[in-house]
DNA sequence: ATGTATTCAGAACAATTGTTCTGATATGGG
DNA sequence: CCCATATCAGAACAATTGTTCTGAATACAT
């Protein structure tokens, strides 16, 4: 053991999600990630291998993240439609901050990636389906207060439900207003609501 | 006058509108739509500029060919909600089918293409405002027959069926199976009928 | 303090990109 | 039949891509 490594992979990583978060994979040069990370090419290379392992790691952490900061309260018992509302609302709160529109890893990946990776897409469906999965959860809870629509299939409002996110990633991206954008999350709630 | 074309403008422009569908914007390179065509570079830079303005006249000519073939008939006092149920089916349907997945040019606009291209955003977004109005429009007619959700605000309502339609692109993209996305269709009607 | 192994910064590389140029080819009016 | 001109096929070009290589810098075990 002789000289350090002067960055932490941690915080790289997290800089690379953002990249790719917000321009895709292949808008996304690794020269972009070298200034945006300030860690050099070796660095990079070294640690995460090469551009297609580094997304996927990017990846995984982008769902972890996402999964723990957002869709982990809808496994409480006492989760509700509020609460399947706020993911909703903090997605639009995301895509809409100014600057290089901050965007979707998963939708990114689903449009370039996935049809002709089928590795990344077999990592991609997994998180989709953990999302679907607690979209539904939460649903069967918000059902013992009695806010969901009586008669709705569970399973498939939760994959409802992720199909729906992405729609308003894609009105976002468009450009769409806020106003529009709220609209639209009202109709997605008011589709399983009771 | 001297030599005459070879191609026809038409049928090269129509290839590209496969091509940037299916693969997006920079995914698609013009060495692919140089042998997609089988028009001579000469022929590509003559007759559409370059690749941007290519993009945008694909653009034009997707969106006009959608609005034809599938939107025309929600404007038809009769329309239904099963012609606007057909719409996704038909969507559905060309997502499914086989070889280089097809894809929606739209969506891969809003992803890659409009956060930082303004003119093109423009253009995407009038295609979008004009699909959420026809939309809203086909509801109407429905509205008639009475297979419309009481008390259901048109505007908003057609909006939220373009953002699903999108939805539902990238869920097919993602690679879930039909009767996933045969079951976020129905949801989606749900949402809306009566 | 010193040497050695590892990281660093950036040069270098081959491949691919979008675009332009060039000489050969073909066509229709004289 | 022949020439002028527009089109062709592909070579050429500069820029950018992902990736690897190279010498300088550094920090710990000795």
């Amino acid at each position: 053991m002789v000289r350090t490594r002067a960055f932490d992979p941690a915080q790289a990583l997290s800089s690379a999600v953002d990249l790719f978060s917000s321009k895709g994979y292949s808008e996304t040069s690794m020269d972009d990630i070298v200034k945006a990370t300030g860690v050099s090419r070796y660095g990079i290379y070294g640690t995460f291998g090469n551009k297609r392992e580094l997304f996927e790691q990017a990846l995984e952490r982008y769902a972890d993240g996402m999964g723990k900061q957002s869709f982990l309260r809808l496994l409480e018992p006492d989760a509700s439609l509020a609460d399947i509302r706020k993911i909703f609302d903090e997605r639009l709160e995301s895509m809409c901050q100014s600057g290089d529109k901050r965007g979707c890893m998963l939708c990114h990946t689903a449009m370039e990636l996935a049809p002709h990776d089928h590795e990344i897409a077999g990592v991609l469906q997994k998180f989709l389906r953990r999302m679907s999965k607690a979209f539904s959860i939460g649903l069967e809870n918000a059902r013992q207060k009695g806010e969901v629509k009586e008669g709705l299939e569970l399973h498939d409002a939760g994959e409802f439900l992720t199909g729906a996110l992405f729609g308003l990633v894609v009105l976002a991206r468009a450009g769409f207003p806020k106003t529009t954008l709220n609209a639209f999350v009202d109709n997605t709630l008011a589709a399983v609501a009771r």
